[in-house]
DNA sequence: AGGGCCAATGCAACAGGGTTGCATTGGCAA
DNA sequence: TTGCCAATGCAACCCTGTTGCATTGGCCCT
């Protein structure tokens, strides 16, 4: 029997989710997500671009990795954060679920991400004249697990 | 009777508080820490350095302006923490501020700030071991000015 | 299977926040 | 008033993240 030259195997959770969006399946997204998924905790871009180049495999590009995480954050299939330091973190997103309806805590030390049960808080009454554009409420603090960890 | 070219003010509370660690009080270390504890809310190094800045006197070196704050914040007079955008934001340590019990409007136009009426949100209920340590709340649009000029 | 479209990629240059090294200055104690 | 040394100014640098543009490779269509 022949052998077609398939595509990447469909039944990685990782591709699925990518064809779930509807986008190009592309190595670079795939192997991003994949790590997204396998890792313990929220990753750096430069740790994401260690982990990515693997030895057998072409390079990818720096530039193509941060696009791809943007671009996984705007398909809500990876969560961004600022940790202690300043520097964004990326975690995949648990249920592909909206995000809409409730606020958000960031843990400072490990840059994870948590969904809270409390509602945003409602639009404030403005001096006659203004006009709201934007309202976010950043929520910080410790995680349960980094606290533990001392 | 002679006036001797006396130094500044000893009636300023944050120059108190800077002779309170026992370091020299600069020009510099006056001005950030009063421009902290005049404001309503968390200060990027970028508007603190415009801030301090003043017709009159003598401009003050941006990398001064970060070593002032690192070193306030050895000092304990004052506390860092990355925003949401991965940039450090400083603010008064406690004691300083009665902005504490409402929020505020930030004109994105003007760059004006409005205190509003509304108290700040409750606190979130967090999962057991979660500590809290910051919220914040940014509230953006048009003042009533700018949105009449156009 | 082959061709073609256009999004995704690679590469180079750029932007902005933040740091470091070193010569000079100015607070403050003697 | 003097002198010491911390604090400052300035230039160069590092790191994260972004943008412009030519090239490539997924995927749809035949
Ligand atoms: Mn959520
Ligand atoms: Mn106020
Ligand atoms: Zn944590
Ligand atoms: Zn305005």
């Amino acid at each position: 029997m022949t052998l077609t030259a398939t595509t990447l195997p469909v039944d990685d959770p990782a591709i699925a989710a990518l064809r779930g969006v509807g986008a190009k399946v592309t190595s670079a997204r795939v192997r991003v997500l994949q790590q997204l998924r396998a890792a313990p905790g929220p990753l750096t871009h430069r740790e994401l671009l260690d982990a990515v180049q693997t030895p057998g495999g072409m390079p990818v590009d720096r530039v193509t990795v941060y696009r791809v995480l943007d671009w996984l954050v705007e398909q809500q299939l990876a969560q961004k954060a600022a940790d202690q330091h300043g520097v964004f973190r990326f975690a995949a997103a648990q249920g592909a679920g909206t995000h809409d309806t409730h606020v958000h805590f960031r843990c400072a030390t490990c840059g994870g991400v948590f969904c809270l049960k409390d509602a945003p808080p409602p639009r404030p009454r403005l001096p006659k004249g203004f006009r709201l554009t934007r309202m976010d409420v950043d929520i910080q603090g410790e995680c349960a697990r980094c606290a533990r960890a001392h």
